[in-house]
DNA sequence: CCAGCACTAGAACGAACGCTCTATCCAGAG
DNA sequence: CTCTGGATAGAGCGTTCGTTCTAGTGCTGG
């Protein structure tokens, strides 16, 4: 029955899942066609029939799907706390809770990717940037909601995720939850000094 | 003549800067011997005759030179001010006009790599670390000098280095300066906001 | 009942990978 | 001069890469 679409996913997104989680972990060229199929367990004739483009199309789709992914993060930690600030730094803690229990392995879905694909897969960089921009708004509708102004709020996110990615960056490198927690206490710190105070009195 | 010995580089220099300069762009894989033995104008004999490691062992000597260039870098912008806030702003433009000049490919020469290898390289991984723990060193220097208090500058230090990171990332991303700037903004407003007022009256 | 189609399945291909191997070069010591 | 060992040189190994290709399966509408 279709009652269980929810559950037993279907081949396409069982490919865009498992290429998401390789690409996470070591980046686009340690992710080998191959390997991913295996994993998601489909075949290769089944690849090239959903991603006639190969696996550069595949890519595309598992940066989207791992934009969505962290987004859902990103929004769920930011909605625990209604003070801005308080709230970034409550996403760093969730942050460093789900690296560390992955071994530091399951870091930021897009960051290798985006790397690696710099000026050789226009398509994939462009998906990684979309990305990005997507978590910054996220971000600056929390800060607006907060009380910035509407430039300020945009420009602060920016530099907010920024900080989020190099500081899980450093905090694979390192196998340490240390500085994705000193990025909580410094950008929430940066954020409070924009504030009106805080969100409210009280 | 050995008067040529700083302009000729040997063979082993030449392999590591070519190394280092191509992983810089794609990471490690996107980094084949065979081109960092043919940009170099090297044989694979030579290659193996330094590196009895091979590409592995190249690569972590390569992730060193590019700490160490990095580092110069870092060091002479800060060194442009007193003051630890306008120092830490005036590395950010620097580093924004070099990846500009460079169409944005020469960003940090070892981010791509390190998220490359997490667990499958501990070698190169390790150099990583040791990298970002050297330019974590160099801002602390600035900041206690600056008047923050030891354990705070050390902190502090952290954050920076990881949203230069970040920014430098993104600017890569989207082609532009902006991330980069923003970023000297706020991490300006941050350091400030701990140091005494500022380095000195005046 | 079967024709048509979306999908599955994996063998096979050429290219590129890291690496090994043998051969050669050449400066300096005896 | 010969001898020797560091350095150079690149053909070729086995493997793996992304992709193509043909064959087969199972559901669905007529």
């Amino acid at each position: 029955m279709a009652a269980t679409k929810t559950i037993e996913l279907g081949t396409r997104d069982r490919l865009v899942r498992t290429a998401s989680r390789l690409m996470q972990h070591g980046g686009y060229e340690n992710s080998p066609i191959k390997q991913i199929v295996r994993d998601a367990g489909a075949t290769l004739g089944s690849l090239y029939h959903f991603f006639p483009g190969g696996k550069q199309e595949l890519a595309v789709a598992a940066i989207h799907f791992g934009d969505e992914e962290f987004a859902e993060m990103l929004a769920a930690g930011l909605a625990t706390r209604e003070d801005p600030a308080e709230a970034v730094e409550a996403v760093t803690g969730l942050l460093a809770e789900a690296l560390e229990a992955s071994d530091w392995l399951d870091g930021c879905p897009v960051t290798a990717t985006a790397l690696e694909t710099l000026g050789r897969l226009p398509d994939v960089q462009e998906a990684c940037g979309r990305a990005f921009a997507h978590w910054q708004g996220l971000v600056a509708a929390k800060l607006r909601a907060g009380g910035l102004p509407e430039d300020e709020a945009a420009d602060l996110a920016v530099t907010v995720v920024n900080t989020l990615e190099g500081a899980e960056m450093t905090a694979q490198v390192s196998r340490s939850r240390t500085p994705l927690l000193l990025a909580g206490r410094h950008l929430s710190r940066l954020v409070a000094s924009y504030g009106p105070g805080t969100t409210g009195p009280r």
